[in-house]
DNA sequence: ATTGAGAGTTTTTTT
DNA sequence: AACTCTCAAT
């Protein structure tokens, strides 16, 4: 047990021995927080406790992602659950979900598709917004959501002129959802906060089984965290929370900071422990942190020091224009590189919207510098990835409403706006489905023979991907592809756009089969989908690549480099120009700042350009009030407005980064598609051992082969891996499908 | 019903 | 600048 405190200090120590009853840990940046939350749960383990006992839960996937990796190290093979709120949520909901009205096959709705909801709901009771849109509506509902405000519940709060408004669309929206057995990302804790609140039976069982509970990033907990999080901590109140309140930066997705703030009132013997020395800066770097957040009204004080040296001073430049900021940093970071005096990986560049990561990514592309891109959702956001899925969460869920309207005419299929208006008309009164309408349209009057024949086609299509709904998902997407003609029409398209589109679908039947293939058991399509709609690709964000990463300041919370570049430090970007009004939300962007620049282990520079290019427009800017409250004893201040850096590209990226051409640009911010392939064929080799006569992985989804007795045909789907793997192929109509196990077939792909 | 052109708008941050 | 939405032409 000795090797579980090896190099901890006291006060680290007692975090890690803490057993029972709740614990506060305040940990400043770079206090080994992490290393203490994982060693106490290694504690507890070889004290005993059994692994399933243990709930960790996280803010990010990324988050997730890292103390499961570090947890593993230190206790392998124990499955202790550590996961994000929403995810533990969402599976939570998948088994209660008749408490609050939901099936377990509910459809998880993602941003774009809650904004879709809304916008119909809107539409169907015709109120118009005069002082709204749709997003602030939908920014209203998400905070009665967080607040644990039910929609009936929801009061209009006198001078906010859209709360009619809402008070009328809530309960309607929130109708929608439930019609549609559906819920949104803020509905997976809402939910969940319900069932934990008026079901006590269930509470109690949670309760008793989840006996030790930790949570991360704990200032950034909302209201209905909070309430999940505490309902679990009432007969075992063995609740760990860490946190620190001057890194709390969601507070515009409800984060109450009262929960950090007045954790001690709330459990009154919690024992306090204050992580407030930092390992991973140097005392320059620190010092500038704490001056800045130091202008904080609202805050805990707290005293961070290091031991470490005093480091390079802190470097505030201003750039003439956009371009010379990022093209001055890609050279000074191609040069280090190329001196050998760093890698790639030892960067990252931090921006506060992501919008400002084209400047960078383009000199970065320019120097030659590898560089890795971490953005949200992206892949999962494309359209294409969302109308395939869609049909996906169709067969899942049948009554899903959007899903249905969402791939319903992708392709066209002639079922138009009226088609789609006449069918709804025949639906909502009758209380159906649209796909159940869609059933009666030879019954409908209105519609025309076309549009009803075209929809007896579209159902007829469901119900034959129904057939497969149980198989795995690569090969029920396989289906979904081939049946709805959605590959085909892709692949007849001359546009380069829809041949990326193609690549992009490829991707996603990779996933599927990576899905597959990670199964304990037969694959479950909810799961699938549950776990696509709550990961983004900042999960995809390998640390081991030696490339520069560009994220969003939110993005970098958590994480440490050698050397940082803050950049863009501008009135309007850092702060917001949204968040200038209210004092508070300064504080956050404050607070932002402190986060980005705590990020930084030896090298940090921060800057600003006199330019920006911004909405195509090319501005003068204001440095951001925050530069005056850096010490400027500590820097070294360094104007290079009259200056201008004109410097050949020199360093040339190893193989494994992308050249610099147009298709590189994706590659480059979208990693997984090369590492994806390269996994899978390594993992099938040495699990399938001696390859087949027909390697299984010459078949692709959509390729012509050849059968010595059927002929040719078509791969319709694929599913299993190595030897296992099997095609269904077509061959005509006359012949129909045929599903064979590839390695034992006479299948030959055809060479176009 | 579908497509294309023109107008208008935009995301701050993430699950 | 890039994206979405609306409206008119096919």
């Amino acid at each position: 047990m000795d090797h579980l405190f090896e190099g901890l200090t006291p006060a680290q120590r007692q975090a890690v021995e803490h057993v029972e009853g709740p614990l506060l840990i305040l940990a400043g940046p770079g206090s080994g927080k992490t290393r203490v939350v994982t060693h106490r749960i290694a504690y507890l383990l070889e004290k005993g406790a059994p692994a399933h006992a243990i709930l960790a839960l996280t803010f990010t996937n990324k988050a997730a992602e890292e103390m499961h990796g570090r947890l593993e190290r230190l206790a392998p093979n124990q499955r202790v659950w550590v996961g994000t709120y929403h995810r533990f949520a969402a599976r939570l909901l998948r088994k209660h979900a008749s408490l609050v009205g939901l099936q377990e096959n509910y459809t998880i709705y993602d941003a774009d598709d809650s904004a879709r909801a809304l916008r119909r709901v809107i539409a169907r009771l015709k109120i118009d917004l005069v002082h709204g849109t749709p997003e602030s509506v939908a920014a209203s509902i998400s905070w009665a959501k967080n607040n644990l405000i039910a929609p009936d519940e929801y009061q209009a709060r006198s001078g906010h002129p859209l709360g009619y408004a809402i008070a009328r669309i809530y309960p309607a929206y929130q109708a929608e959802l439930t019609r549609s057995n559906a819920a949104d990302f803020d509905d997976l804790l809402l939910h969940v906060a319900t069932i934990l609140r008026e079901s006590p039976e269930v509470r109690r069982a949670l309760d008793d089984h989840f006996r030790f509970v930790l949570v991360d990033e704990y200032q950034d907990t909302n209201l209905a965290q909070y309430a999940i999080a505490r309902a679990l901590s009432i007969d075992h109140p063995n609740l760990a929370v860490t946190g620190d309140p001057d890194q709390s930066i969601y507070g515009w997705r409800g984060a109450n900071l009262r929960n950090i703030l007045e954790f001690e009132k709330d459990f009154p013997n919690v024992r306090v422990i204050r992580l407030e020395r930092n390992y991973r800066s140097t005392k320059r770097i620190l010092h500038v942190a704490a001056e800045l957040i130091a202008h904080n009204v609202k805050r805990k004080e707290k005293d961070l020091y290091t031991e470490n040296g005093q480091g390079f001073p802190v470097r505030l430049i201003t750039y003439a224009t956009q371009k010379d900021e990022a093209q001055s940093i890609a050279a000074r970071i191609a040069d280090e590189v190329r001196r050998g005096a760093r890698r790639p990986s030892d960067y990252a560049v931090f921006y506060r919207v992501n919008a400002l990561s084209r400047a960078f990514e383009f000199a970065l592309r320019e120097y030659g510098v590898p560089y890795q891109m971490v953005r949200g959702q992206e892949f999962f956001q494309r359209k294409e990835i969302k109308d395939v899925l869609a049909y996906l969460q169709l067969v899942n869920n049948p009554r899903d409403d959007l899903a249905l309207l969402r791939v319903i005419n992708a392709p066209p299929r002639g079922i138009g706006k009226t088609t789609l208006a006449r069918l709804s008309d025949y639906a909502v009164p009758r209380g159906l489905t649209l796909l159940e309408a869609a059933r009666d349209c030879r019954t409908i009057e209105r519609l025309t023979k076309r549009a009803a024949g075209a929809l007896a086609k579209f159902v007829r299509l469901f119900d034959q991907l129904a057939e497969v709904a149980d198989a795995p998902v690569e090969e029920i997407l396989g289906h979904v592809l081939t049946g709805s003609g959605y590959q085909k029409r892709l692949r007849e398209s001359q546009s380069e756009e829809d041949q990326q589109r193609l690549e992009n679908i490829e991707e996603l039947l990779t996933v599927a089969r990576e899905f597959d293939e990670r199964s304990f058991g037969p694959p479950h399509l909810e799961e699938f989908l549950e776990e696509t709609s709550l990961v983004g690709e900042t999960d995809d964000w390998e640390p081991q690549n030696d490339r520069v990463t560009l994220m969003t300041l939110h993005a970098s919370k958590g994480l440490e480099f050698p050397v940082v570049y803050l950049v863009a430090a501008e009135e309007g970007l850092l702060p917001h120009e949204r968040s200038r009004d209210r004092a508070n939300q300064l504080e956050e962007e404050r607070r932002l700042m402190f986060v980005g620049i705590t990020r930084a282990q030896e090298e940090l520079q921060i800057s600003m350009a006199g330019y920006r290019d911004f909405r195509g427009q090319r501005k003068m800017t204001v440095p951001s009030q925050f530069l005056m409250e850096l010490p400027r004893g500590e820097m070294e201040v360094r104007d290079l407005t009259a200056a201008t850096s004109q410097v050949e590209p020199f360093y040339h990226a190893p193989p494994v980064a992308p050249a610099a051409s147009a298709a590189s640009v994706a590659a480059a911010g979208s990693p997984p598609t090369a590492s994806r392939l390269h996994l899978t064929t390594a993992a099938e080799l040495a699990h399938g051992g001696p390859l087949p006569p027909t390697a299984p992985d010459q078949f692709h989804q959509g390729m012509v082969v050849r059968h010595p007795h059927y002929g040719l045909g078509r791969v319709v789907a694929l599913s299993g891996s190595g030897r296992e793997r099997k095609a269904t192929i077509h061959f005509g109509s006359r012949v129909g499908q045929k599903k064979f196990v590839i390695a034992e077939s006479p299948l030959r792909p055809v060479k176009k």
